[in-house]
DNA sequence: GGAATCACGC
DNA sequence: GACGTACGTGATTCCT
């Protein structure tokens, strides 16, 4: 069967700039219009199956009709220069899909449209024609639908001949009738006055067409609707004839032109890369294109066969490689291939050859630093490691596997999702498949060393890679290897006594419900607290009512059961999360082995799991106590911590210069006392602690990109005082307010931030024209320089010790980082002396425009340091 | 297995 | 004025 389908080239363009955000690529061209276009295509190729394509495009300004009247299509808006210059790249990637394009002088998209769905009609065709025009619909006929495109691209209405029976009550063909009635404002059509859709509906039920409702003017009722009827009976002849699409247009191609083949691969490929359509080129990577690397190499069975220059790769699946040991190794140096399974390495073997290569590539050095340790090999001599720049190159895009990394180089093996399976479908591939497998990987990642090399200098953040992130790498794994020491008995005693509470308030809680329930169910507990108990419904959430803390805190004085709520969720959060929880992390050695993840957050800090050890309570006693089964290794020992001190504000007076802010930190004055003092305009003496309160929580918002509504939430105050806040705040900081102002002119203009080091952050939504995702964008791009370098810093001082030979002499060991602090396990007889090394190496890891702080603490447990 | 809600830290 | 609001991880419930 031959199917047609025809495209309102112009209209459909409109719909895709307006359906989706403004997004642009690295050059700055904007892409949404073209990107929308694209995934219009691909959709239609694969759920139509067309046999004949072609897109019509208006021609210039005048046709036939403006002859006819020379308003037509007036007051329109001009095409904003953002879609106008995605026309020429749309006319670029409808000829990259084959797919034939057409213009006419004198005519619109409809008659071309009009002319070939007539003839296609003719021909025997099933035709679809697609736009976001409704004026098309007059073209729909037994074989001929309409598809209407709203709100953008993706949501598509049918239009047959009996969907428009249903809702208009008419045939296609009266669609122009209406139109000549009721008019179109949007192509400037008159219409007659008073007649809506409605009373023209209701005209054309009773007398079929324009022309019968004006030889019928008698039997119309309303004294009104009769006379301008007849006043504007030229109006209405010359709207329906406008409405009216022309279907002879003279056309110098056969149908047989139109055919649609789907190739040109390639030149789709090119333009999806240029463009940046990510989502696009995977999906051809998963389809069409053949153009999978085929790896050659000749495979060999012994390491010394290998080069000097390898990637290295140990493969196991399990995520936590601190658990699970490898299970396959291979190792290229680009024209050999060694692959075996682990229990055949010889461990001496193996140690000896990456002692004595020249570089090693390998994806995850962390990771395989871990998997080594399995084989009883301590090595770091990694050069480089293609995982870490990809997060470099763009944090936004998240760390899969291999596969993803490599892909963004246009180089395409299987994902190990794909190569695994998942869930259900897990498979534990072996023999001639999976060999195939990890050398296409360690291939790949070797394939990819020197392009991601190249990519990062271009992006000036080749040292960052090489100085920062990869020698960090060592250092986090020697921290996950070791682990902290955790006194087990410490959370089980805890744990019965806190059993014991929460019985307890469980009972009064269900006492004073009059019912048991599940207290840890949020739908459960609204039931018990709105309805039950009929308390007054603060706020609500998606799915129901709102339960959480500041709803609770706000209900307490109506009801006795609130504060018992509270007090069970705190506990049941301690009992469950860190508790439990905890305890079930605690290894053979009696210690807590979190892993580090170094590629995920977006400003550069680091995050923790398995568990999480940088959320450990701290503010409230009770919770803190936790913090009492955290040990150092023995008696002898002590837990030393060192914290910078408001080092992200610190950055900031770096950054902007700013001279009250510099001056308040080298005289180390409370910083949120000088904040009071300048926002409040009041003297040092004049601060009340509320005025401390306040400020302290504007400098919260500066260091974590609130908004004036985070603010308010904070303080419990209304948005309209947040922002008073903090229009107050820039204005006493008059060069913070400049760095505000032109680090989002840097974002638009480059379409990221970067901090100190030159770590980026993309930021596309900073030309969303939708309110929040541009607001959160201008936020991210004023905070992320700040908390990014901050991140940068601890990073850099991490190195630095690990570096340094003074401190390398004291038996201290680096057990966590928690953003801007760092726990050490050390003899006690040392600490003394080893905290001004740590605390120099800290505060001078970078030169500041202002001093860095470090305060620190030390003691038998972690508890105690403080 | 995933979404939603809640709570902990920086 | 819109509209939902720093970043993470993890536990729990509840639905598919």
């Amino acid at each position: 069967m031959k199917k047609l389908i025809l495209i309102d080239g112009n209209s459909m363009a409109f719909r895709a700039f307006y359906g989706l955000p403004l997004l642009s690529n690295q050059s700055g061209l904007h892409t949404n219009a073209i990107f929308g276009y694209a995934r219009l295509l691909e959709k239609l190729i694969e759920e139509e199956a067309p046999t004949h394509f072609l897109v019509a495009f208006d021609a210039g300004k005048s046709t036939f009709r403006h002859k006819q009247y020379e308003e037509y299509k007036g007051g329109r808006q001009k095409t904003p220069p953002e879609l106008g210059e995605q026309f020429a790249p749309i006319r670029r990637l409808i000829d990259a899909y084959g797919i034939k394009r057409y213009e006419v002088e004198e005519y619109e998209a409809d008659d071309i449209i009009g002319t070939l769905s007539r003839k296609a009609d003719e021909e025997g065709f099933q035709t679809i024609i697609i736009s976001g025009d409704k004026d098309l619909t007059q073209l729909a006929s037994e074989n001929t639908v309409i598809y209407y495109t709203k709100k953008g691209i993706s949501d598509i209405d049918r239009y047959t001949p009996e969907h428009i029976q249903e809702i208009y009550g008419l045939k296609p063909e009266q669609i122009i009738d209406l139109k000549g009635l009721m008019g179109d404002k949007s192509d400037n059509i008159p219409g007659v006055p008073g007649v809506g859709e409605k009373t023209a509906l209701k005209l054309l039920g009773e007398h079929g067409s324009v022309e019968a409702v004006l030889e019928n003017l008698e039997g119309v009722k309303g004294k009104k609707l009769k006379e301008n009827l007849m006043e504007h009976r030229e109006d209405a002849l010359m709207s329906k004839s406008l409405a009216t699409i022309y279907r002879e247009v003279p056309l110098d191609f056969d149908m047989n032109s139109l055919a649609f083949a789907n190739e040109n691969a390639e030149e789709k490929y090119e333009i999806f890369k240029e463009l940046e359509f990510e989502s696009l080129l995977k999906n051809m990577d998963a389809s069409e294109t053949e153009d999978k690397k085929e790896f050659d190499s000749e495979r060999v069975d012994a390491l010394d066969q290998l080069g000097a220059d390898v990637s290295f790769h140990l493969e196991v699946r399990a995520d936590n490689y601190l658990v699970h040991g490898p299970e396959h190794i291979a190792v290229t140096d680009g024209e050999r291939t060694f692959i075996s399974n682990a229990e055949d390495i010889d461990r001496e073997g193996l140690e000896q050859f990456l002692k004595s290569r020249e570089t090693i590539n390998v994806y995850d050095i962390k990771r395989q630093m871990g998997l080594l340790k399995h084989l009883d090999i301590h090595f770091e001599d990694f050069d480089t490691d293609i995982m870490l720049g990809s997060f470099l190159l763009d944090p936004s895009k998240k760390i899969i596997d291999v596969a993803e990394t490599v892909g963004q180089f246009s180089v395409n093996i299987d994902s190990d999702d794909f190569h695994y399976g998942k869930g259900r479908n897990a498979k534990q591939p072996i023999g001639e498949e999976h060999d195939k497998f990890l050398t296409d990987k360690v291939m790949a990642v070797h394939h990819v060393g020197p392009l991601m090399a190249e990519s990062l200098q271009k992006d000036d953040m080749y040292d960052l890679w090489k100085d920062l992130e990869i020698p960090l790498a060592k250092v986090l794994s020697g921290m996950e290897y070791r682990g902290i020491t955790v006194d087990a008995a410490r959370l089980r005693d805890m744990e019965s006594e806190i059993k014991e509470r929460l019985d307890e308030i469980e009972g009064k809680i269900y006492e004073l419900a009059g019912e048991e329930f599940n207290i840890n169910s949020p739908k459960q507990l609204g039931v018990v607290l709105f309805e039950k108990l009929e308390l007054p419904v603060i706020k609500k959430t998606k799915t129901g009512y709102s339960t959480a803390v500041d709803v609770l805190e706000e209900l307490q004085s109506r009801h006795e059961i609130v504060s018992y709520l509270l007090d069970y969720r705190s506990l049941s959060k301690l009992q469950s999360t860190y508790v439990i929880g905890l305890q079930g992390e605690i290894k053979e050695d009696s210690r807590i082995h979190t892993r580090f993840n170094q590629t995920l957050a977006q400003t550069g800090r680091l995050s923790s799991v398995e568990p999480n050890l940088q959320n450990i309570p701290i503010r409230i006693d009770e919770g803190r106590r936790i913090r009492k089964a955290f040990v150092p290794k023995d008696d002898s020992h002590v837990l030393l911590a060192l914290d910078y001190s408001q080092i992200e504000l610190r950055v900031l007076a770096h950054i902007t210069s700013d001279e009250t802010m510099t001056s308040a930190f080298t005289s180390d004055t409370d910083i949120h006392t000088k904040t009071a003092m300048e926002v409040f305009g009041v003297e040092r003496a004049d601060v009340t602690s509320d005025m401390r309160r306040n400020a302290k929580a504007v400098n919260f918002g500066i260091v974590y990109g609130i908004s004036d509504y985070g603010l308010s939430q904070n303080l419990g105050i209304t948005r309209k005082e947040a922002k008073t806040f903090i229009d107050n705040y820039l204005n006493s900081f008059p060069e913070v307010k400049l760095f505000m102002k032109s680090i989002i002119q840097d974002a638009k203009r480059d379409g990221y931030v970067k901090t100190l080091l030159n770590r980026r952050r993309y930021i596309p939504d900073i030309q969303s024209r939708n309110f929040n995702a541009k607001s959160f964008a201008e936020r991210t791009a004023m905070n992320s320089p700040i908390q990014g370098s901050a991140a940068d810093i601890i990073k850099l001082a991490m190195v630095k010790y690990e570096k340094s030979e003074e401190a390398q002499k004291f038996n201290a060991e680096l057990l966590l980082q928690i953003h801007d602090e760092l726990i050490f396990d050390i003899p006690r007889e040392e600490v003394e002396a080893f905290i001004p090394v740590i605390k120099d190496i800290m505060e001078n890891a970078m030169a500041l425009s202002v001093p860095l702080k470090v305060d620190y603490g030390y003691g038998s447990d972690w508890y105690d340091v403080k």
